[in-house]
DNA sequence: GCGCCGCAGCGACTTTAGTCACTCCACGGA
DNA sequence: TCCGTGGAGTGACTAAAGTCGCTGCGGCGC
């Protein structure tokens, strides 16, 4: 058996949606994946293209957004390794919503839609796996949608911050210290404004004292005044 | 045989979660639902709430709704007789991520998660037409979350405007006229803003001599004019 | 008929958001 | 070393968005 198949399966293996499949049903998938390499920059799909499968991320990152007639970008999902991309196209036959790109080197498992769907019918417990990862993904939109329609660019960003705070950072006598994990433009396409209101509200925390701010390192010199600020109307 | 269950079947039978199916397996579906019924202004559920199965509209309107610390509204969804709400808690497991509010006098079928489920794993089929649904349901979030991020109250004003021309409106020869379906408020909400400047957008394009507004009721003078706006950068 | 409401219209004002046009800086080729 | 490039900071400005407070109208119940 040539290792490429063993990979594959061992990829499938991990993927949440495939969970609790025996070794023999994973090979069967796996013999009808195909791996596809993307590099860093390269979209694995643009907005309204009609959808051919499945992808699975092995490797790499992949972010999911919409773009404007101005060229500015909103960001819905960034996936890593284990989870899927674009799951919904795949059953309801209609184009993909909004495009995906590669922001690390990339490894997709791919699986054509005809073979997914049948590969459900044989196993509705794959069908309700894929409803439950869905599931989440609608919260995730509900939640831009919440956050877009309710708070401002502040709150969006002290939100993000805490965070971030919460995951990443590391205490040490100054406060609480991380680093932002993309460029400021990114970070406004996520929170669905611009480059320059994070340059702004982040220079603002700190003049305000919440915040030190040097360049990506942030340090959160009053977590208590940061939330406080969460469940202040506008 | 009590005509509780014929009409239950036949209900059921209209959803197109459930098209496709024989009529025993209908009524087999139908043996495990409960009528509900709803009152105007009656919560079919609140937010973060646990999920006990799914609902199914055989009579009325249901708003599906998140609501701000404000006091502030943005409806995710109006759904009508044929179409189901909340699919996705369903099987997440996870709770109600919006509030679901009766605005006719409504009548649910409603199945419990358990029965739904099972119902699923026999009939993997179902749970395909199911992921369908929720994708139609994905592309309505992801286009709100276009609207609110890329476009300005009034071009969601005017989009708004132009589908409704579309849908209900009659040509008469002073241009192309139809109502407002709900109150100026109940409109703020769903685009995602507050009365008072749907208000004055009205009044701003009737002033540019696009629309006539008579209360309610409204004549697009322009029809070109309006469509033209929506394409033009904010 | 009277008064209570919910809906709509507006004026005046404050706050956010977004745009444009620069500057500065670090880094990595050629 | 010089230059190109991309990220970041900023000032000045415009335009949206949202808030407050009040007026006025048209039902509807009593």
């Amino acid at each position: 058996m040539p290792t490429e198949r063993i990979d594959l399966a061992a990829v499938l293996a991990k993927t949440a949606l495939l969970s609790g499949l025996t070794a023999a049903e994973l090979q069967l998938l796996a013999a009808r994946t195909v791996r596809r390499p993307f590099q860093t920059g390269e979209l694995l799909f643009s907005e309204g293209e009609p959808c051919h499968g499945l992808h699975i991320i092995a490797r790499g990152k992949v972010r999911i957004f919409k773009t404007s007639l101005g060229g500015r970008e909103q960001v819905l999902a960034v996936n890593t390794p284990g989870e899927s991309v674009a799951e919904l196209p795949v059953f309801d036959g209609g184009p993909y919503p909004a495009s995906a790109v590669a922001i690390e080197d990339t490894e997709i498992a791919f699986i054509s839609r005809r073979d997914f769907q049948a590969y459900c019918m044989e196993h509705p417990a794959v069908a309700l796996k894929v409803l439950a990862t869905v599931g989440a993904r609608l919260r995730r939109l509900v939640g831009i949608i919440e956050e877009l329609s309710f708070t401002t660019v502040r709150q969006r960003l002290i939100s993000a911050l805490v965070r971030l705070a919460e995951s990443d950072g590391k205490r040490t006598e100054r406060g609480i210290e991380f680093q932002l994990p993309a460029s400021h433009q990114e970070l406004a396409s996520q929170l669905g404004t611009v480059r320059e209101l994070i340059s702004r509200n982040l220079m603002r925390l700190q003049a305000e004292g919440l915040l030190d701010v040097d360049a990506r390192q942030i340090v959160v010199k009053d977590m208590k005044g940061l939330t406080a600020l969460l469940n202040a109307t506008p």
